[in-house]
DNA sequence: GTCTATAGCCTGATAGAC
DNA sequence: GTCTATCAGGCTATAGAC
């Protein structure tokens, strides 16, 4: 998320959704309020976007593009000199711009609420999940075959990584006062290094 | 949560709040629909509860009495000898009390998008975190003191603990394939060894 | 692309009888 | 304790003018 500045009233509707979403949840949210935030009529949005429904969903969309795996691992960077120390800074970087965009974890609960009762949600909730755990399991096998990772179930320990990060994000969203880092490095270290 | 048989129409409200909340949400759960489930009328739940935010305040205080670190673990049971094997266990008995419970997830997912809102949910949601994690601390010092535990930073070991038994629920309720026994077991040992 | 006006529905909550 | 009837207000979405 984050554009940088607002030109078109496309992207005012974006925006200013993404945050009054994010403040005040989506069924709290009217048409109404996110018009008058902008400062148009409440058809003026209907022009842009056929429904409510249509502003969450393609604002869903960009979150899910913007949290990929890939965004913040390039395996092809990991060599057998740097791969714990380069694991644990790349993982505190998602941690980082999680930091930065003060209304992504309150959004995104909402989105889990709403996976619960609507497939469409769920499955890339899902895919999302999927692409971290995938993700690093490639990279712990990658470890593996670099002989910097102790061989054994990459699959759990990539499942136990992606499940601290998640983990993290959700406690630091509620102001809950722990050393994450100290969190996250430990449990790279206990991987990599094998217990 | 998890009233035996419904005598009281109050237990019924409760529970039949419950189950619809976690289906279907707070907001797309009317007053009218509770009562037409229940098979009474709207002024008949309203005789029983002021309003539909006191029925959601109600439930948050019986998931919140029921979800405490001392109902899952009793430090003074923990010896030398079972320390690790009993941490493992009752840490596995919590995850399996959320599988019995299909609606605990869904629901607890809406408190904490209320908690970002309103802190009156935030406090509360704090306060239980903050029990389970100053629980794991006092239980592993007390490990650490009968020579079991490594000793260490016992605290961030606490929140490590609290963040996969949190994140695992999570995984869970999304129906994600996980071997969650063994990414429980391999934090714990990790954590009780020392690295 | 943006407006005013409004349709049509659902909501939380209550008055007052039994 | 429970009912029928009802209200006031908010909601999504649209018709039709500019």
């Amino acid at each position: 998320m984050k554009t940088s500045t607002t030109s078109t009233t496309y992207e005012a509707i974006l925006e200013t959704a993404y945050r009054l979403f994010a403040e005040h949840g989506f069924d709290k949210t009217s048409m109404a309020i996110i018009a008058k935030e902008i400062g148009i009529s409440k058809p003026a949005l209907y022009y842009h976007f056929k429904s409510k429904e249509a502003i969450i969903d393609v604002l869903f969309d960009e979150i899910c593009k913007s949290i990929t795996f890939a965004n913040f691992f390039s395996i092809e960077q990991y060599s057998k000199d740097n791969f714990e120390e380069k694991l644990i800074v790349d993982g505190l970087s998602i941690i980082q711009s999680q930091t930065e965009d003060e209304y992504y974890s309150r959004i995104m609960h909402q989105y889990q609420a709403l996976g619960y009762r609507n497939p469409k949600y769920m499955q890339k909730l899902i895919e999302s999940l999927d692409g971290f755990t995938t993700g690093f399991h490639e990279l712990l096998r990658h470890g593996v075959s670099l002989r910097v990772v102790k061989d054994g179930d990459t699959l759990a320990h990539a499942q136990m990584l992606t499940m601290i990060i998640d983990g993290i994000d959700n406690f630091m969203t509620y102001g809950f006062q722990c050393r994450y880092d100290k969190i996250w490095a430990k449990t790279v270290k206990s991987i990599v290094r094998g217990e």
